[in-house]
DNA sequence: CGACATTAGTAACATATGTTACTAAATCGG
DNA sequence: CCGATTTAGTAACATATGTTACTAATGTCG
């Protein structure tokens, strides 16, 4: 089946698809894998990923509106508006018609999503210590500035 | 190793959590970014993203069942069924009875299908080469290794 | 053999997520 | 100022994905 592919001059004959080899796939899959990890950290606090999200988001920065979220996260306008509805109704976030612009909603931590956030942020902590304790000190830093340059290159283009 | 970082014995000043920098997060945003370009190749041939794992899988070892594809990535049972009855819709994919055990369907593709996953196969390693242009030949390797590294360590802990 | 547990796959159901269209508020250009 | 355009957010809809329960075929062990 595997014909003799000549090789052309100056082209080299191409690798061939392999999933496990293909790098994008790699990074995906190792995504879900965590994703599947930390899902159980949330769910243990009824939170679902998103609504994790926009609390680790609004947690770094008071008063943010949801188009910021929307701006620093992988998630589109809908799902973060789930989300905070959610995170609101439970009480751990508070919505505040922002007095410059009354579209938007200044979003902030109730106390109690305060103490949810720093629950989960150690136990969050603790999850990626366990992760990066299989890599040395080198591994980490080109794995780092890897992942830096990979972050920039997808970010280039746009949408 | 995890726990060494708190300076002050009993207070526990950890580094807090940025969601930009944490490492869990960050791949899984980064393979969000990517799923989001590739799915724009496999769209134009009217695949979706599980119909074109199913072919990959099934390029690469042929008789295989829907069960090995579940074991060989990140999708559940059904959503396997799915890309399967779908492939086979469009003529992609061949469903067997295999004769050892019949409950198992052995999965091979077709002529048609070959071609397909030859074709999207060229433009997915194409655009691998052109992520992976940003890094140098030594982050390559050492984030490759890494890249190991923590597939293996997310493998070893059973569900 | 023959009840019982296990496995591959699917169906029916529930939920989650994305898409399009809309509303209210703000900004812009005259 | 005032109509036209943009923006933040949501609602209504469509689709996709996961969950549970079921069927059919094997395997197991008395």
């Amino acid at each position: 089946m595997s014909s003799t592919v000549a090789k052309e001059p100056g082209g080299d004959d191409r690798r061939s698809l392999i999933l496990e080899r293909f790098t994008p796939y790699r990074i995906v899959a190792l995504g879900h894998a965590f994703s599947g990890r930390l899902a159980r950290v949330y769910a243990d606090q009824n939170l679902t990923i998103p609504e994790w999200r926009v609390l680790a988001v609004v947690a770094q920065a008071s008063k943010v509106a949801a188009r910021d979220v929307v701006a620093r996260t992988p998630m589109d306008k809908m799902t973060v508006s789930r989300a905070v509805a959610s995170l609101e109704a439970k009480a751990f976030v508070l919505r505040a018609v922002s007095e410059n612009d009354r579209r938007v909603n200044a979003l902030s931590l109730t106390k109690t999503g305060r103490a949810l956030f720093d629950r989960i942020a150690t136990l969050a902590l603790d999850f990626e210590d366990d992760l990066l304790s299989v890599l040395d000190s080198e591994e980490r830093v080109v794995f780092d500035r890897a992942l830096k340059k990979l972050e920039a290159g997808v970010a280039g283009v746009s949408d």
